[in-house]
DNA sequence: GTGCCTCGAGTTCA
DNA sequence: CTCGAGGCAC
């Protein structure tokens, strides 16, 4: 092999650059034709040595002109052994989940609430596509100068793993794309037809290999399948329906892109209609419904989309869902079952959680045995103002209990058969002590849930807060999962997380080691001490995350960590707060406004998305004696990084207090915020001393006058497009 | 005070 | 994924 790879890098270094990269094209294209036939088409048309010798004639030139290097060339991709795991992905633009409707009311609210949004009259025209929604797993296929470079799954929504060499095999979806934008991102949906997952399950069976509990997971895993080879063997399917980031429009209509996407050879998915009114939209929900057990692949819904792509990008985002989509689910399957126990959990908050263990049923093809409870009052037959709910049936041990899974997903109980509750059944009494250290558990007036006081003697409070700061979004330390801060816990080894960074100066050395532990070695020991250290720096953000303060998830914390800048700024401005009387009270509810003017509590309440109850959270938690001995010790051990400056930092408007005022005519006024507010701006509703921008419409009264008088600048409707680049 | 919308905290199974 | 509740605009 090294003599033929020298060969390879001898006929390279004749090479000029042009020469070289004009060659490597030609090799990809060659790689690229040659990996479809070996993959998709289970038809090699060139033998396994001609193969390499082409991959190292392109691993030469990459090697010579890096920068020629393309990050989806075939030398990386297909044929590649496989990889340990999944590159990561960044999607351009973010694949969005959908907001769901139950029933036609909440899809006549869609249409309302779109109408009002937009300010169009009941009158004026409005339509909509209406498609099926398929049970599979999304997907985003990029594609370059007609190239598919890379296909991700959604993931996050953010970033999702890269499984291009296995899209490749999927027969619907083209590699090379004739006529397309420069850049398109197509999605879809990954599925894998009724026939094909049953020919598939038999073929397991019979090598003894096992089957697939349903058509989604049956595509799920073999889309996840390391070696792409497997996947080839896999019989999956295709459905285009949008599209991400693209260099030039598809269409001016959801119809016309889906139309131009089938054009380019995507499979789309022919019951796709367009409706141009809500009993439209109704009716081809309930032909789809009908026609639903002989299509020959599962959905699970209809899909609604605003048909003008010009009203889609005026009605935008919400944080994970567009506004101008909404899925119309079928209704969930249920199942009938024994309800054999209420198990309480208590949660890192202290909240106690009943959980059912039921009789293992079959719901929509998953086997469920455990389903939430939620909280005392939804066992009782109430919800959390009072209300019946299941008309007002409570849930007893033993008792029948029909079973579904919320958007398929998390199991819950829908309703109890009382004719067939056992004799004696008695009412489930929910603790008024912890059942993991017998605190009180106590529920606060107007609180759903019940929560135990014990703070950090309750173990499993103490345990779960310690999942949490090692969690993902949290300290994310490598190696240090659930399973291993349970046993560190129960052993005494780790009480709180300061003294994770103690681990190794305790346990590296002496008598008790942690590389003796069963399951650890020399390696394991040592790969975790790394992590652990280079965890000992740590965004801002992260660190007051982690904490886990009631109130406090990413995003407060996130806001916080940028207001602050510095944990010393951060917590003195808490210690100052905490000595300020507003803060003494001991309820929130009954303290009066005017107290809240002292400098250091307003200046936390007056964050953007910060109010009294999270404020109130921080002093309370971070003045606790015990606690903040906790938190000292832990900071102690961190350098503590500053938050980076918000990505919007180039628009003209980021950073500014925007106010609107006066009648808009391009935009409604919910519009008009939204856009401003992705492009980093803050809006307003009064003019201050804070306001650096007015934008005055017609009929603009006290708030004008007031920004003329504070020198303010004001400009119009049109000023303000023209600012944003929307002119 | 009412009504979004977003966030936080809880949840299951493969 | 869902519920409950906090925060904020109207």
């Amino acid at each position: 092999m090294a003599e033929e790879t020298e060969r390879a890098e001898a006929a390279v270094a004749a090479l000029s650059e042009a020469e070289a990269a004009a060659r490597l094209a030609e090799l990809t294209r060659r790689l690229d034709a040659a990996n479809r036939a070996y993959y998709q088409d289970d038809a090699p048309d060139l033998s396994d040595a001609d193969y390499d010798a082409l991959k190292r004639e392109a691993a030469a030139i990459e090697a010579r002109f890096p920068h020629l290097a393309h990050p989806d060339s075939p030398t990386a991709q297909v044929g590649a052994a496989p990889a340990e795991g999944f590159g990561k992905v960044t999607h351009a633009e973010r694949m969005l989940s959908l907001a769901n409707a139950f029933d036609a009311a909440d899809v006549a609210d869609f249409v309302a609430g779109i109408r009002r949004y937009l300010n169009l009259p009941d009158a004026a025209p409005l339509a909509f596509t209406a498609e099926p929604k398929i049970d599979g797993l999304s997907l985003s296929l990029r594609y370059e100068d007609g190239r598919l470079v890379s296909a991700a799954t959604r993931g996050d929504g953010v970033t999702g793993e890269n499984v291009t060499a296995n899209a490749l095999t999927i027969k619907d979806i083209p590699a090379r794309l004739e006529g397309a934008p420069a850049v398109l991102e197509v999605r879809g949906e990954v599925y894998m037809r009724h026939a094909d997952f049953a020919a598939l399950n038999a073929q397991q069976a019979a090598a003894g290999d096992k089957t697939f509990a349903n058509p989604r997971n049956a595509a799920a895993g073999s889309l996840r399948q390391l070696d792409p080879a497997v996947t080839r063997a896999r019989p999956l399917s295709f459905f285009a329906y949008s599209w991400g980031e693209l260099s030039a429009p598809l269409g001016r209509s959801q119809a016309e892109a889906v139309a131009r996407l089938a054009a380019l050879g995507f499979p789309t998915n022919p019951l796709t209609r367009r409706c141009d009114s809500l009993d439209e939209m109704l009716a081809h929900y309930a032909g789809i419904e009908e026609r639903r057990a002989t299509l020959g692949y599962d959905i699970d819904g209809v899909v609604y989309k605003v048909d003008d792509l010009a009203l889609q990008a005026r009605l935008g985002l919400r944080s994970t869902t567009p506004r101008w989509a909404i899925a119309h689910k079928f209704p969930a399957e249920l199942a009938w079952t024994r309800l054999e126990a209420i198990d309480i959990q208590v949660g890192r908050t202290g909240a106690l959680s009943p959980v059912a263990r039921l009789t293992p049923v079959t719901v929509g093809g998953v086997v469920v045995s455990n389903a939430t409870l939620h909280n005392e009052d939804y066992i009782a037959g109430r919800d959390s103002r009072g209300q019946p709910i299941r008309g007002g049936r409570d849930i007893r041990v033993g008792d029948w209990v029909q079973v579904y899974r919320a958007g398929d997903v998390i199991p819950k109980i829908a309703d109890v058969d009382l004719s067939r509750r056992p004799e004696g059944a008695a009412p489930f009494v929910f603790p008024v002590t912890c059942p993991e250290c017998g605190s009180d558990a106590v529920r606060e007036e107007g609180d759903a849930v019940r929560r135990c006081t014990g703070g950090l003697i309750c173990p499993a409070q103490a345990v779960e807060k310690l999942k949490h700061f090692v969690s993902r979004q949290a300290f994310d330390i490598e190696g240090l999962g659930s399973k291993q801060v349970e046993a560190f816990y129960a052993d005494g080894w780790i009480r709180e997380p300061a003294d994770i960074f103690d681990l190794e100066r305790n346990y590296g050395t002496g008598l008790r080691q942690l590389k003796n532990r069963e399951g650890w070695g020399e390696k394991s020991a040592r790969n975790l001490f790394d992590a652990i250290a280079e965890r000992r720096r740590i965004g801002l953000g992260r660190l007051i995350f982690a904490l886990g303060i009631r109130h406090v998830g990413e995003v407060a914390a996130a806001d916080l960590a940028r207001h602050f800048g510095s944990w010393a700024a951060f917590i003195d401005t808490v210690d100052r707060a905490a000595q300020e009387p507003a803060a003494a009270a001991p309820d929130v509810r009954a303290r009066k406004p005017h107290l809240a003017d002292s400098p250091a509590w307003s200046e936390i309440t007056g964050i953007d998305g910060i109010g009294e109850a999270v404020a109130v959270a921080l002093t309370t938690t971070l003045t606790q004696d015990a606690e903040r001995a906790s938190v000292d010790r832990l900071v102690a051990q961190l350098q503590v990084e500053a938050p980076p400056a918000r990505a919007t930092a180039g628009s003209p408007v980021a950073g500014k207090t925007v106010v609107f005022t006066g009648t808009l005519e391009k935009m409604t006024r919910a519009e008009a915020k939204a856009r401003a507010e992705a492009l980093g701006a803050k809006v307003a509703g009064s003019v201050s001393a804070k306001t650096d921008l007015l934008v005055a419409g017609p009929g603009a009264g006290s708030k004008a006058k007031k920004a003329a008088e504070l020198g303010i600048e004001t400009i119009d409707e049109d000023g303000w497009l023209a600012l944003i680049g929307d002119g």
